[in-house]
RNA sequence: GGCCCGGUAGCUCAGUGGUAGAGCAGUGGACUGAAAAUCCUCGUGUCGGCAGUUCGAUCCUGCCCUGGGCCA
């Protein structure tokens, strides 16, 4: 059913993408593996934990054996000290089509990281990550004036951004006002959706909620059997700590604090498996927005 | 068999003679330099059952069902 529909989307295209996303344990992964062997593609990843190396278990990495000799990119690519933006994920992941097309292959987007899917999907008009020093200054400002006054100053400086954004979002609150102040021009003024160059094939997978969180309890489970605490304490141990990105992870955060003595070993899982599943909710959030999707 | 304490939202429980509310879970949503991050929204349920008292009972009384504890 869908190989017919693919097949027809590659013989009318002469620039296809295709996309397979869905949920965290929705099956991304074989679905993906089987689409490749089929469409003799290539995978491109667009999850924003598997770029880590060393973060196998905790982030159900494919294993080289399940590969089934299909090459993936945007794997494995970084180390978890260091920083990673969306401006270079899209960079990246744009170069890694281009080369399997130039292969003579089918290009495939898999992964759930809706906004890591959406930057190379739309074109989103990103900048390099220039560090001016900005960003540290306004969270020091937040951390001894507070939000309402940071929420406030926004307010005055850029007040479309400010009625966007809510004044408890600290993230959307600090970057609002480093963009307006580093640039002088809104967070928000060029946030206009066009379509990239690509001819999109998207692929939801589409599983009913009680299946999809009885899917996430077991796999959390399986990842304890499968050493997650070792990795985590083998990552600790490299000297990684939780307020990098990368080990603020769900699973990753919750075994150290285990670790620490906070919470019990059965607290910890149910507290894993309970974050994965809010998680998986928020991705469908963001995928059902997209009406382009086709669902399976 | 007797005595005591419970039975209220999926779970743990609070509460009032004028038909009820928290936490957790869950739901819907936002998102363009951390995105597995960050943030917002949403609480009607035979108040165990039946009968009685009362203008009115989830709240008082009686009986029954049911969970736990103590004494025989």
């Amino acid at each position: 059913m869908i190989n017919k529909q693919i097949e027809s989307f590659l013989q009318e295209s002469s620039n296809p993408l295709i996309v397979i996303l869905g949920p965290t344990a929705s099956g991304k992964t074989d679905l993906s593996i089987k689409l490749a062997q089929r469409f003799s593609g290539e995978i491109v990843s667009a999850d924003s934990r598997q770029i880590y190396k060393y973060m196998d278990i905790g982030t159900s990495k494919i294993k080289d054996t399940e590969r089934k000799g299909i090459a993936h990119y945007m794997i494995d690519i970084i180390d978890p000290g260091t920083e990673f933006s969306v401006y270079d994920y899209r960079e990246m992941a744009i170069s890694c089509i281009d080369k399997v097309k130039w292969k003579g292959r089918t290009p495939f987007l898999v992964g759930g990281t809706g906004l890591y899917i959406d930057t190379v999907i739309y074109n989103y008009s990103l900048s390099p990550c220039v560090v001016t020093g900005v960003r540290d200054k306004l969270e020091e400002e937040y951390k001894n004036k507070g939000a309402k006054y940071m929420y406030d100053k926004l307010r005055s400086l850029d007040p479309f951004a400010a009625r966007k954004i809510h004044p408890n979002n600290y993230h959307h609150l600090i970057r609002a006002l480093e963009v307006y102040i580093s640039t002088g021009r809104s967070k928000f003024g060029q946030s206009k959706k066009d379509k990239s160059g690509y001819d999109l094939f998207l692929v939801g997978i589409n599983i009913d909620r009680d299946n999809l969180y009885e899917r996430i309890n077991r796999r959390v489970e399986n990842m304890f059997d499968d050493g997650l605490v070792e990795e985590t304490k083998k990552l600790v141990g490299m000297g990684y700590s939780t307020n990098l990105s990368s080990m603020s992870s769900i699973g990753y955060k919750e075994i150290i604090a285990m670790l620490g003595g906070e919470i019990s070993e059965q607290e910890c899982l149910l507290l894993i498996q309970k974050k994965t599943r809010n998680y998986a909710k928020r991705q469908l959030t963001w995928f059902r927005k997209n009406k382009d999707i086709i669902w399976i």
